[in-house]
DNA sequence: CCTTGTATAGAAAGCGCTTGCTGTGACGCT
DNA sequence: AGCGTCACAGCAAGCGCTTTCTATACAAGG
């Protein structure tokens, strides 16, 4: 029913042999036999069978894409530059190579069940976005599994997430300490004291490393800290939404509030409107990652900006072994410090 | 070097007939030798070779989801959704299969290619979402290519686009066209006269419909339309902040601005502001979908929210076969209109 | 004219798995 | 005791392709 190679070669008048040559196209074959050979696919309409293929060349042409969240736009568009650098169709790449977007949704489970698929699928590489769980026996499980799929040949590359030790995989990590470090000290240099930061889930590099820079700033600057006014959730607008309501409970007197990212942000800023407070006037809100809609927000939000295209971009060309990994397997992408409307000078 | 299923087997004392009716279950196997060869697999640390598997069996666990961009969380939102039901790890179906995003940037080439690709692992099902493209020769290649999908027992459902007709395509659209026209409707009753709207790429059916389903209003009402009110653009902010800009020096007693989506109705706002004029007090604006940062743009935006999550779980029920298609194969989807604070009675 | 080289095509052996069919004991029935 | 039934397990034939090795043809060199 399906066609086959077979099928074609038996129409070209050649040996399938030559069909597979010619549509792998590396060997010599005379041109007359290939334009036969090509002419007879046309004409049945055949389609190379993937599996089968995989299977005798003991290789495969899909790239699996690790995301946290599919639905978030900071995961798409690191996505979408991988995907456009793997050379899928239309890529630059000539080859065309299935790019697989997997939605892990934050699980460990569903990172590693992923994982076990595309190395069952014997993907050619493997990208894995956004910031690591800090759960010990899955870092570890994960880290194993890193080893293994880079024995087995394919390409592992991390992109804005810490290098993964005992690994063969190229990371392009973010400067989220750094990031997180500036954009408090901006905020302490207008002269805010009281401020309430919003984090992400608990145990996630990413967040932890925010959270770190942020409590750098807060210690140069010899501003104690006061544990209750960080809060913990998810990185969505509704838990900026609560959270800030929580932290204005706390603590009324606040002065600043630094979100986890943007769309935390942009829930608290929901949160203080609500509350008959103006930004920045008498709080000021800033955000992390400097999404499309950031510069939107009104006031315009004061945020890092991290490169995500060009990092995705770079990771893609690694994956694909179309650029040198850098030095030491490893590099820190720096995040820039995007001053606007959102913050100001604290109400006297 | 890689561990195959005759080292199991033979790990085990069983034949490889064994193990592999172990591994996929469906036939049965004594409780002792089943424990025998799940210990040999665990030792071994074997992982089953996809794509020989898939060969042998003649069917693949792989789902293709096409996205125009991935980027754009209207694409990420139904993604996500299709993906949970799909049953991807972890999700709440039994079999494991690797759901793969593929963005096809909204370029035909692309999309016909990875639908070829698609074809070529043998794909158990494909969800092509978003609107699709009206240039006709591209329209009747992707739907043949649907036909031999369908034909070759993938199954094909179509998320927030309009059927293929001669497929046997399951869709299930949105009412871009119905939506719009209540849009518009209801800036019409609040006294709006003078009306921008802003297109999305020309020939995308989601442009057209919702752009018809706004001049149905207008001529409902009797407004006449000046074609100069109207620009095309894509769909992203810069798009509406340009567009908006060019609609005032065209028109500056404008009154509101209709946008093709919510993205570009914030680069509308963004423009409006900069102009100096306030929303919705001189200038009332709409969006479309209703993402999910809508509600946090101020004022909050006026626009129809689209089932997103909704539409793209049952898709991927019903591409599961785990859900009746719709009578006929065809299913509408409603949008709902939000009404709130960027849209308000015109002044003077 | 025969040797050697070069270019191209074919034969055939798998790649690692699934599955229809064929045993083979153990059990229960008459 | 004899035989049909089960419940399992194994055999072996592919699935559709790639690739190594071999064969052929023709051109050029001696």
């Amino acid at each position: 029913m399906t066609v086959t190679l077979a099928d074609v070669a038996a129409r070209a008048q050649v040996s399938p042999a030559t069909v597979s040559r010619v549509l792998n196209g590396n060997y010599p074959v005379a041109t007359s036999t290939r334009e036969r050979v090509l002419k007879a696919v046309d004409e049945l309409d055949y389609v190379l069978n993937g599996p089968a293929s995989a299977l005798a060349a003991a290789t495969s042409d899909l790239v699996g894409i690790l995301v946290n969240d599919i639905a978030d736009p900071f995961f798409g568009i690191m996505a979408s530059a991988i995907q456009s650098e793997i050379g899928g169709p239309g890529g630059r790449a000539g080859g065309e190579r299935l790019a697989v977007v997997c939605n892990t949704g934050g699980s460990p489970e569903r990172e590693l069940t992923y994982l076990t698929l595309l190395q069952r699928q014997r993907a050619a590489a493997v990208v894995l976005t956004g910031g690591a769980m800090e759960n010990e026996p899955h870092a570890a499980a994960v880290a194993s599994k890193l080893r293994k799929l880079t024995d087995a040949g394919t390409r592992v590359v991390l992109c804005g997430r810490p290098p993964a030790p005992d690994t063969a995989a190229i990371a392009l990590a973010f400067d989220n300490r750094g990031g997180g470090q500036r954009l408090t000290e901006h905020l302490i240099g207008l002269g805010h004291r009281r401020l309430g930061y919003i984090a992400g889930p608990e145990e996630r590099t990413t967040t932890r490393h925010r959270l770190e820079g942020h409590r750098a700033a807060l210690a140069a600057a010899g501003i104690e800290e006061d544990p209750r006014s960080t809060m913990w959730g998810r990185y969505d607008r509704t838990s900026g939404y609560e959270a800030t309501l929580e932290l204005l409970r706390r603590d009324p007197s606040l002065t600043a509030v630094v979100a986890a990212n943007d769309s935390v942000a942009l829930g608290a800023c929901a949160a203080l409107r609500e509350s008959g407070l103006r930004i920045p006037e008498d709080v000021s809100v800033a955000g992390f990652d400097d999404l499309p809609f950031s510069v939107d927000a009104v006031p315009a939000l004061t945020t890092v900006r991290l490169p995500l295209a060009e990092a995705g971009a770079r990771a893609g060309r690694i994956a694909m072994g179309r650029e040198e990994p850098p030095p030491g397997g490893t590099a820190t992408v720096r995040g820039e410090l995007m001053v606007r409307g959102s913050s100001g000078v604290p109400r006297g």
